[in-house]
DNA sequence: CGTTATTGACCACACTTGTAGTCAAAAGGT
DNA sequence: ACCTTTTGACTACAAGTGTGGTCAATAACG
């Protein structure tokens, strides 16, 4: 179950991930100012992140709430090993490298990095 | 120029990344093995990559040679940033944390990437 | 030289994706 | 009890993508 999800799909994850629970017309609202969609594409996008497996629904009456049934923590880590094997050769250093050089790491970066890398050592 | 590279282009452009200059049955020869296309196929992603302007053709007789207009480099650091800007808020930290838990870092990677951090402290 | 293999140009076609319309059922206002 | 609104189901349709075919020119081989 590779479970591909699309931009635009990616945007109503996005809210769900946010606040999962909620029916169609709450991330219709939610996405009101981030993406200029007629209330009938959400609902398209929410049909195919169902029936991709991306979202569990539970009756509501008339409607259906959604919610992820990915976590977004798994789908940071599936996409993230997917750049690194794409592009990178499979080791994270120089994506990191990479990522310095293109935007530069703050200093928070920098001492987050640290201190990540700390933990990691023991 | 946004310059959308596909994946099964992209299988071309690192082929030819690696060795550019070269021509279409150099570039199926290296394929052969890793992905399984005709050479009507490459043919094809090799006149849309054209086509895109991600390469650039120089004459040699009855066909081209071809190779990258697009450095590996910028690519990958293309590629790294919309990651971060799609998942992880733009920081590239928790992209690390995230990368970190997915695969692990190996001794390498830690090792390497403290070197980067202090690289770029001062 | 005539035949064959290669190459780029152009074409095909199904599937995915972005974007939305229609329709019928149901929920809610008055 | 109607009319309107909302919702999910189904449909549409152009652009992009994966995969490969046809064709004509030409290079290469015998």
């Amino acid at each position: 179950m590779s479970l591909q999800i699309t931009p635009a799909e990616l945007e109503i994850m996005k809210v769900l991930w946010k606040r999962p629970g909620i029916g169609a017309s709450e991330i219709v609202d939610a996405l009101d100012g981030e993406q200029d969609w007629s209330p009938r594409t959400v609902k398209t996008l929410l049909s195919r992140l169902v029936e991709k497996g991306a979202l569990e629904t539970q009756a509501d009456g008339r409607r259906y709430l959604y919610r992820p049934a990915v976590a977004k923590r798994d789908y940071q880590k599936k996409e993230a090993g997917q750049l690194i094997d794409k592009l990178f050769g499979g080791r994270a250093a120089p994506l990191v490298a990479q990522l310095a050089d293109a935007r530069g790491l703050s200093e928070d970066d920098i001492e987050e990095l640290e201190a990540l890398l700390g933990r990691l050592k023991q």
